[in-house]
DNA sequence: ACGTGTAACGA
DNA sequence: TCGTTACA
């Protein structure tokens, strides 16, 4: 029989001891069907001193006598960074014994190195099978009866079908709520909610009720088992939680664990494993995929978001409009903190599992588009850092092109990695202070990248013997000219598709299906794209290269150069740039030639720019601000303001956008920049300031705009100097509230003695009659504001003096 | 567990 | 001054 899948996650087993791929698939009308596919053998790389390859092949052979199921050693050659590779290939039967065997080989004498030997057998199998998640294969096989309730096939043949296509999965979101009985924590809610519109809350505390989704259990053991049927029944191919790596699923199994109850959500109706993952360990279901949300927001989405914290509510509101925390919201979750009002409650647990399926719509497809790209399973590339997934893409490319995959660093190279000292980064170029008018920004997109592509950057062309023709400025280094890198040739691919689907983007409705998919398919690309550089210098990294890494910055200065000198040879003033943007004006011309002069000479410059790289124009801005460095007259590098025409402020560094300064001080300092931008009332932001200062002294300031956000980096134990949000977590700790590396600590600053540290408290705990107005007056507001208007003449006494005598005012 | 450069705080 | 944070 033939059938037309879509796989959505892959383990295996061993069957008759031999290792054996499960793929889990959906056919086109969402039924799920199991593929069992023996086709792909475990196997490992031997690399070996060239006179001993036919004995180490004989002992391998003989492993046979000793229990080892060696199948077939076979000499290949494979390319590598250090040039071509002879290397005996070991197949086995069961994936274990790939590292059983690597490690007695390893032992041998004339054994130089093996490869290839950690790789789960999964991953080994889409590999060698070229295939990605969430594409559609045809599959040509026999239908036999499995240990499953579901259809199982073996697979004779596979093929893929190309192009992706999505497919309406079943996705189930859920969430616990957790409440301390006796000295006991246990679980006393559940919700669920799935995208066919089933809601369900389970509860074994409070009263029994008549609200329709509720089931009461008598206690927690009914109430979880009652958790297992319904997952069984809903039958989903998505588990999606908030967080669910780190807590849901770490109560799940304690308490079934204390209570007898089996965890069993599988598809085979085996329990959810732990699997470590490094620090942390991740929940794993077979034939569902659990996609802990968090973790791929944390990891991927978190570096370009607003929001100070990654709670549920906040990343929602942000990514999907949703969660706002209305006056409703708020008294529902007033409600649940005082156990009471048992309706609200429970809307209140079941929004969570709604936002969290909510937010899955959003983000799945964009998981997905990840999946298809670095061939990860949706389960791995969810929770991937950019370095892995950077790692994923090039294995498979290596794969693909008959390219040996290069080890992982063991701890002792990453210790040396790491005590390297750090190279020479990238241009910033120092700014003068003051207020600039009719700026022109340019800046060079993706540059790294179109670095790496144009100088074909890569660990096999560094330093080559067979040509010499270009040397890094600056560095002893030079790249090969004649052959493309392994790099370079495959980041060149990503740019190039990059481009291309940008460029379909902009052909369709932006509200369209098609755009979205374009959108996501971009977004990985970008992943890609950007992280490389950074990827060439990371200690863990398997395609390490430091001279790579250099040199990459060494182009970027020798870039930034050039266009600093034929911008000046132009006429133009250089008033600022970064690492790969200049900002340059002209005095004496009207906006009009401005802009024509600049688009002149972008044109000029751009022809003269080798390979890919090209320098773009951002914008033209009406006024730009730059500000002095603390105490200094120079101007501060990486902090600006610009205004362009429409009025649309682009603020970069300042405590307006820094999470670690309170709301007001951002606030009144964005305003404070706004005033002098656009309306250009010197008076005005003064005034602003005068009335902010009044109003924190009469303490007329709301409280949550006090709280300052700090995370801490580091276990507790490990910080050297005790700083406010340090000082604070510990009074956290002590109150008995979980306390740990990465949490953002919120503190407002109290009144009393001792340092700012001892003063400041724990958001929670702080009434409004508890702040320190002076703090916030000299080491919030102040200090935020003086930034700006001390370059415009003003003083901090001007502001205080005056605003002494108002105070004194108020007594006649 | 992506890089380096930078400003600024509090002890 | 140093350790720390968060930004470009």
């Amino acid at each position: 029989m033939k059938l037309k899948l879509l796989v959505y996650d892959i383990d295996h087993v061993v069957e008759n001891g031999e290792g054996v791929a499960r793929l889990f698939t959906v056919d086109e009308k969402g039924r799920i069907v199991i593929v069992l596919d023996n086709s792909v053998k475990p196997y490992f790389y031997v690399e070996t001193v060239e006179e001993e390859v036919e004995s180490i092949r004989k002992k391998m052979e003989a492993l046979k006598h000793e229990g080892y199921q060696v199948q077939r050693v076979v000499e290949v050659e494979k390319d590598f960074y250090t040039g071509r590779k002879k290397l005996l290939m070991v197949y086995l039967r069961n994936p274990k014994e790939v590292m059983d065997v690597r490690n007695i080989v390893k032992e041998w004498p004339g054994v130089i190195n093996e490869y290839e030997y950690t790789l789960p057998f999964y991953h080994r199998y889409l590999l060698d099978k070229g295939l990605s998640l969430m594409e559609w294969i045809e599959v040509e096989g026999e239908s036999v009866n499995g240990n499953y309730p579901y259809p199982v096939v073996i697979a004779k043949s596979i093929n893929k079908l190309g192009l992706p296509q999505d497919q309406g999965f079943r996705v189930l979101a859920f969430d616990i709520e957790v409440a301390e009985e006796n000295g006991e924590e246990k679980i006393i809610m559940i919700s669920m909610a799935d995208n066919q519109g089933f809601k369900k809350v389970l509860t074994c505390w409070g009263e029994a009720n008549e609200l329709s989704h509720v089931e009461t259990f008598g206690n927690e053991r009914e109430m979880l088992e009652r958790f297992v049927e319904l997952v069984g029944e809903r039958d989903p191919v998505f588990i999606v939680g908030y967080n669910t790596d780190r807590f849901d699923f770490l109560k799940l199994r304690d308490r079934c664990e204390a209570l007898g109850v089996k965890l069993r959500l599988g598809l085979d109706r085996k329990e959810v494993k732990l699997v470590k993952r490094g620090r942390i360990s991740s929940a794993k279901i077979t034939g569902r995929v659990h996609l802990d949300l968090f973790d791929f927001i944390e990891h991927i989405l978190s570096p370009s978001m607003k929001t100070e914290v990654l709670t549920l509510d906040a990343v929602s509101k942000e990514l999907i409009g949703k969660g706002k925390v209305d006056v409703k919201w708020l008294e529902i979750e007033e409600a649940w903190k005082q156990k009471r009002d048992f309706e609200k409650i429970v809307s209140y647990s079941l929004r969570d599992a709604e936002l969290t399926l909510a937010l899955s719509h959003y983000l799945l497809p964009q998981i997905f588009s990840i999946a298809r790209l670095t061939g990860l399973p949706p389960f791995d590339a969810s929770r991937y850092t950019y370095s892995q997934l950077v790692e994923a893409f090039f294995m498979k490319k290596a794969v693909e092109t008959n390219t040996l995959i290069p080890n992982r660093p063991k701890h002792e190279e990453i210790q040396q990695r790491r005590a390297q000292p750090v190279y020479k980064g990238a241009i910033v170029i120092e700014p003068e202070k003051g207020v600039h008018s009719n700026i022109l920004v340019f800046d060079f997109a993706a540059m790294y990248p179109r670095i790496i592509v144009t100088h074909n950057i890569s660990p096999d062309t560094l330093n080559c013997s067979c040509c010499k023709k270009e040397r890094v400025p600056g560095l002893n280094y030079h790249f090969c000219r004649e052959k493309k890198g392994f790099i370079p040739a495959h980041l060149e691919e990503v740019i190039r598709r990059r481009d291309k689907v940008k460029r379909e983007m902009r052909e369709i409705d932006k509200e369209s299906e098609k755009y979205r998919q374009l959108d996501n398919m971009q977004f990985a690309l970008k992943i890609i794209a950007n992280a490389t550089y950074g990827y060439f210098a990371y200690v863990g990294s398997r395609w390490y290269c430091r001279p790579c890494g250099e040199s990459c910055t060494a182009w970027e200065r020798y870039y930034i150069n050039q266009v600093i000198k034929k911008a000046e040879e132009a006429g133009f003033s250089i008033l600022y740039g970064d690492t790969d943007s200049v900002f340059l004006t002209l005095h004496g011309l009207s906006k009009e030639e401005l802009i024509r002069k600049g688009m002149k000479w972008l044109k000029e410059l751009n022809e003269s720019l080798p390979g890919m790289i090209e320098l773009e124009f951002r914008g033209f801005y009406v006024n730009g601000i730059f500000v002095a460095r603390r105490g200094k007259v120079k101007g501060a590098k990486k902090r600006y303001a610009l205004i362009d025409e429409e009025g649309e402020l682009e603020i970069r560094g300042f405590e307006t956008v820094r999470r670690d300064w309170c709301e007001l001080s951002k606030e009144i300092q964005h305003e404070v920049l706004r005033i002098i931008l656009q309306e250009k009332d010197l008076n005005k932001a003064v005034a602003l300031v005068k009335k902010t200062i009044r109003e924190i002294r009469e303490r007329r300031v709301p409280l949550e705009k006090l709280i300052i956000y700090t995370q801490l980096t580091k276990p507790l134990s490990e910080y050297k100097s005790i700083g406010p949000h340090v000082k604070v977590a510990y009074k956290l700790k002590e109150k008995g509230r979980p306390v740990g590396e990465g949490m953002v600590v919120q503190f407002i600053v109290t009144k009393g003695s001792g340092s700012i540290s001892d003063r400041s408290m724990p958001s929670e705990d702080v009434t409004i009659d508890d702040y320190d107005p002076d703090y916030y007056i000299h080491n919030q507001v102040l200090p935020a504001s003086m930034r700006v208007l001390s370059i415009l003449g003003i003083s901090e006494k001007e502001i205080l003096k005056e605003e002494r005598q108002a105070k004194l005012g108020e007594w006649f």
